[in-house]
DNA sequence: ACCTGAACACCGTTCAAGT
DNA sequence: ACCTGAACACCGTTCAAGT
């Protein structure tokens, strides 16, 4: 049923032993523990026991516990639709942007592991969270960005995804915060509402500093 | 020498076995671990074992290790020299987010622990942290914001701040990211340049929306 | 081929007992 | 008063041996 990744392995080349598990089992066992227990909580030894498998099994499919949380990322960033790009180039940053730190935050901690080993998810050619990162830099190139501007604009934008989320997973954990909390709307909207005036206010506030 | 404060307690009250260290010292050696080896690097018995002493006795000043973190940067932020402030209230903001960003940017990991433990270092009052959250608030107020977007504007560079030391402090440890790379400028004077362009595109593309 | 128990080298935290 | 060894309940990772 769930398993058949190990089917299709053990059906193509029925030598030696047959697999207990899968990369596949493996992600979605931890998307569970993630969010019965949180991430922090996940760890290789709770993940195989809860598989039902040895320890040292999980190391035959991912190179070790930072690699799993990256897989992860990277699992649910290519299952996000992709948004409908408006033709105003601006507009454009903005949509893909927000559409970002939607993907992300799905996995608000994934701020934390991206920050750490940065580059090691969004830059490697192929990914699909290059998709983002390449629809921002050639949008704001349209809207008559230089390469540098368009670099130094994404750079901008991605310190305050990264930040938003990063306080965000903080404050889920213990409580709102007194800026959040003094305002008259609901959390998730009051929320939402200041991340898009930020993401509109960085995009113009930088393409007037550059005019 | 350094241990003035066990000095201190022996001779203010003479009865009872004598402390082998004090809140001082413990916060010096975890700022000397920390930039040693890595703040990742620092946990409680290796403190213990720097400092010649019992790994409970830790416990009898900090109350865990979120905690000893948390003294450690509230430290730091009060040693931290409070920035002379400009008459025009909306360069008041810009500056005292550049401050606020540079005081905690001697301790990049700082991001890390505040977003885990937000407000529970920028909020608490008394602290001298609260110092530059009140500045931008006041100074967002005499630049015509109603209390709600002075809220909000804070926040937005709040983000900003945090994701920029965020996406540092994982740079610094598998070489520098492309974005930047690119750019024709040393790595510091270009990251600080993006930073401080990015703090006026957020002031100033959120009043434009306000107006 | 693929799996695993056991081992290695660590963690944070607590608490009864020691000085 | 203050300190601490030892214990408890965990970690990640490796690797020789097993199926």
């Amino acid at each position: 049923l769930i398993q058949d990744d190990r089917t299709v392995k053990t059906n193509s080349s029925r030598r030696g032993r047959p697999p207990v598990t899968s990369r596949a089992e493996i992600l979605d066992s931890a998307r569970r523990l993630i969010d019965e227990d949180g991430w922090e909580k996940l760890t290789v030894r709770r993940l195989a026991r809860d598989l039902g498998i040895g320890t040292a099994t999980i190391y035959h499919h991912v190179r070790d516990c930072d690699d799993l949380l990256i897989q992860l990322i990277n699992d649910a960033a290519s299952r996000y639709p992709k948004p409908e790009l408006p033709a105003d180039p601006l507009e454009r940053v903005i949509v893909t942007a927000l559409a970002m730190h939607e993907a992300l935050g799905v996995m608000p901690w994934a701020a934390k592991v991206l920050a750490v080993d940065g580059e090691g998810c969004l830059g490697r050619p192929g990914e699909d969270a290059l998709w983002f990162v390449d629809v921002i830099l050639s949008s704001a190139s349209d809207a008559g960005c230089t390469h540098q501007q368009s670099g130094e604009l994404f750079l901008k934008l991605w310190y305050f995804i990264v930040g938003e989320l990063l306080v965000q997973t903080g404050n889920a954990r213990h409580g709102a915060n007194d800026a959040i909390a003094s305002l008259g709307q609901s959390h998730a909207d009051a929320t939402t509402h200041v991340f898009s005036q930020g993401v509109r206010a960085l995009v113009n506030g930088t393409l007037d500093q550059a005019s």
